[in-house]
RNA sequence: GUCCCCAUCGUCUAGCCCGGCCUAGGACACCUGCCUUUCACGCAGGCGACGGGGGUUCGAAUCCCCCUGGGGACGCCA
């Protein structure tokens, strides 16, 4: 429509871990800053005393830096409409509300919160919805003045008029709601701080917000919010109600349904590319059809026309399957990088500067890693073949194959040859294997069967080719958990 | 309970605004087959949905109404 710059922002609470649902909001913001030209905002509402934390703040921003989220204004960035943390900006709450109260479009309330919960739970009883019926509204200069003796401190309350609110919502179009589902709201508290309806409003204008994009938990805040952009005579931002992210259960997704948090998905061993081409899936979805993205590619994409109405379900194997999607997509050097974390501390690369020999190795994991790694986290499991051998813990496959009749006769060949080669040298596994082949007539299962459990003490799991080299090689290295080489492994297999 | 929002495969969704091209397309998951010394990967198939009822129309997944179902909000939390 107009030329007004586009101006976003997120705006959690810091009281706790960011969580996916707020993350998926902080991406659509972002987006849309991003594509638009605009200008991204980040704004810290820490108006509850009570469990806002600075370690939480600290760790919301760790982790939209690591989501790749950056912000032009906010904690850290600056910007010239701060300051950026609601704690702030009460001397603005405080100006703004007597200026309500001084046009008599606010009044004060001296209604106890003991009151207030009996007339509540009446309400409840009753089957009715519990409205503030306006007590304080019409108090006379005495009644007010005898309270005020009696040294209650009072809230503030906007004058709310009968009526229905009616806006276009971006995503869900037109929306209305009558007053009468909330009555005269409290804009200040008795101890002077803001409530979030007052705050979020000051703050947005103040900020130039241009469009509100946020849950659709807000949506039924959203009237009375219009109701104080209207009682101040400021613009009214576009507003677009993203629809709530489910759990498998169909309810709002939160801890109930595990630990949603950020934290969480970086800890098991997701890529912050992963998470945010998740996010971005869960509704709103390309033009083409297109699936996987990176943060960049999404940004080229995205549009707020293409947001989807309905909830969506999370569904943490569709995120698996586009991390390993993300993971596909990495060179060698990066997926060392990724995985290095979860290797160290499985004790088996060592922490700090590799040495050429250690660092040449694991680069040459990569295609072992790629191959069977849905979350970093699997790394560990992807190398047990080249860390774990226990001829004890054998499974009945295994100790099948090693009855089978030509089994010993084969690995009494493989180890006699292993000990003269150097199985580290690419191909040289497999020259040996059909020498074997040849000299003792023995073919297919019968010869590969035997040599996989030799050295591996499974019925199953990666290419030998591939393998056996990276065993050899890694026999020679000093890692923090040594590994077995072919040889060492024939030969343990024939001691027990 | 009241108000608001929503409703296509098990899940994410395309299509809906501007009715026919939809015997409803894709992806994940699942199943089968192929590839392979095995597992995994990969590849090829398969299973599988317009919540129900009324309209409007020559024609409805698409438009309207009702019902049902689900979610959200009803705080001196954000």
């Amino acid at each position: 429509m107009e030329s007004t710059p586009v101006r976003v922002r997120f705006a959690p609470s810091p009281t706790g871990h960011l969580h996916l649902g707020n993350v998926r909001t902080a991406l659509f913001n972002w987006l849309f800053a991003r594509r638009e030209g605009g200008t991204f905002i980040l704004r810290i509402e820490d108006t509850d005393a009570e469990r806002s934390t600075q370690a939480s703040v600290d760790s919301v921003l760790e982790d939209l830096r690591w989501l790749g989220f950056d912000w032009d204004e906010g904690p850290e960035a600056g910007g010239s409409y701060g300051p950026y943390r609601q704690t702030e900006r009460y001397g603005l709450y405080s100006r703004y509300a007597k200026q309500l109260l001084d046009e008599g479009k606010a009044y004060r309330c001296y209604c106890t919160q003991e009151e207030l919960d009996a007339q509540r739970q009446a309400a409840r009883d009753a089957g009715r919805p519990f409205i503030y019926p306006g007590t304080c509204r019409f108090l006379t200069e005495k009644e007010r003045q005898e309270r005020e003796e009696k040294g209650i401190k009072p809230a503030l309350r906007l004058k709310v008029q009968p009526k229905t609110v009616a806006f276009r919502d971006i995503v869900r179009g037109p929306v209305s709601i009558h007053t009468n589902a909330f009555g005269d709201w409290i804009l200040v508290r008795p101890d002077g701080s803001p409530t979030y309806n007052f705050a979020v409003v000051v703050d947005d204008s103040l900020m130039k917000i241009s469009h509100v994009i946020r849950g659709e938990d807000h949506l039924s805040n959203t009237p009375k919010q219009i109701l104080l952009y209207e009682a101040f005579g400021f613009p009214l931002p576009q507003f677009a109600h993203l629809s709530m992210i489910l759990g498998p259960d169909g309810s709002k997704l939160s801890k109930r349904h595990g630990d949603v948090s950020v934290d969480a998905f970086r800890e098991k061993g997701f890529l912050p590319q992963a998470l945010d081409n998740g996010l971005a899936l869960l509704g709103w979805s390309d033009p083409d059809g297109i699936e996987v993205f990176d943060l960049s590619a999404l940004m080229g994409r995205f549009g707020l026309d293409r947001v989807n109405k309905a909830a969506a379900v999370f569904d943490a194997a569709k995120f698996r399957h586009l991390n390993r999607e993300h993971l596909k997509k990495m060179s060698e050097e990066e997926l060392l990088a990724v995985t290095r974390p979860y290797l160290e501390r499985a004790s088996r690369l060592p922490e700090g500067e590799l040495n050429p020999e250690v660092k040449a190795w694991a680069l040459s994991l990569a295609p072992l890693l790629r191959e069977r790694m849905e979350v970093l986290s699997d790394a560990v499991s992807a190398t047990d073949p080249l860390f774990v051998f226990d001829p004890a813990s054998m499974d009945d496959e295994a100790r099948a194959i090693l009855a089978e009749p030509d089994a010993s006769r084969v690995i009494k060949a493989f180890l006699a040859k292993a000990k003269q080669a150097d199985l580290a040298r690419p191909g040289a596994y497999r020259a040996l294997v059909l020498e074997i082949k040849d000299e003792l007539k023995v073919k297919g299962k019968a010869l590969f069967h035997p040599i996989r459990v030799a050295l591996t003490c499974a019925a199953s799991g990666p290419e030998l080719e591939m393998l056996v080299p990276m065993l050899a090689a890694g026999a020679r290295l000093s890692l923090p958990t040594p590994i077995l080489g072919p040889v060492e492994r024939c030969e343990r297999i024939f001691s027990t």
